[in-house]
DNA sequence: GCTCCAGTACGAGTTAAGTCGAACTTAACA
DNA sequence: TGTTAAGTTCGACTTAACTCGTACTGGAGC
């Protein structure tokens, strides 16, 4: 399928532990729409969590307050679902923190190129 | 500037004629933001629009109801602007028609792969 | 002058999205 | 068992976006 893809992005894909919690409910890789990916990075602060998890994976994956955001914990959870629903992120559960990481491959896959642009953005000044 | 960047795109650019209308009020294209144009493109009717400016562009460029849109006149409106003002398109006005084309040099300079992933788009089926 | 027509401007209704507080759930740990 | 803390769910508010009808503008042509 696409998740074996050869992937000619500057991105890095890291070996995936073998014991995982499954990921929360997610669409296929080949149902991931153009148009709800674009809608999902098209908010600045979505922006920051994708490029952030793409630039700083040294570790598997992230929590939530892990990225220093000065916002609610309602407000991270309304982000973080928007990423997952339009196929931009996986989330596992790992005890009281829910972990989220960048579905690098899939995006790849169908999106060449798309990840490459968010790499490169940079955060409005103001 | 950005604006002689090679592009490495498959999208291959039309010269353009000497004596033109000035264009529309739109952003220089080094403060087009990434995520104000996302957003433009988020909307399935507005990546349509874009598409096909791209693949059928055997003319300078186009009328608004050229798209054979069938929507009415002021949201035509609402959409266009909303592609120009992001920095998307380009519309210049020629008597009583505004013509539209996509801004292949600026976006691909700026944004280079991200014009392929609306060409390979494939609309919504529903 | 006059009509015709492409497109805009304005306004209103509707829907979707962002923002946040407060209450709730649940695993971890003492 | 009781507490703590990560994150959710719910509801309400606000703001932005989409949709459209109507009226308007402004060039083309008679």
């Amino acid at each position: 399928m696409a998740s074996t893809a050869p992937t000619r992005s500057a991105i890095k894909v890291l070996p995936e532990p073998s014991d995982l919690p499954e990921p929360l409910p997610e669409p296929a890789a080949d149902t991931v729409r153009l148009e709800a990916v674009l809608g999902a990075l098209s908010d600045p602060l979505r922006l920051r969590v994708v490029r952030k998890l793409l630039l700083e994976r040294e570790e598997f994956d992230h929590t939530c307050n892990w990225f220093g955001l000065d916002r609610p914990k309602s407000s991270l959870t309304h982000h973080f679902r928007a990423l997952r629903e339009a196929g931009v992120i996986r989330q596992r559960q790992y005890g009281l923190e829910r972990r989220s990481q960048v579905r690098v491959d899939d995006l790849n896959a169908r999106f060449p190129g798309l990840l490459d642009l968010v790499v490169d953005w940079t955060p409005p000044t103001h």
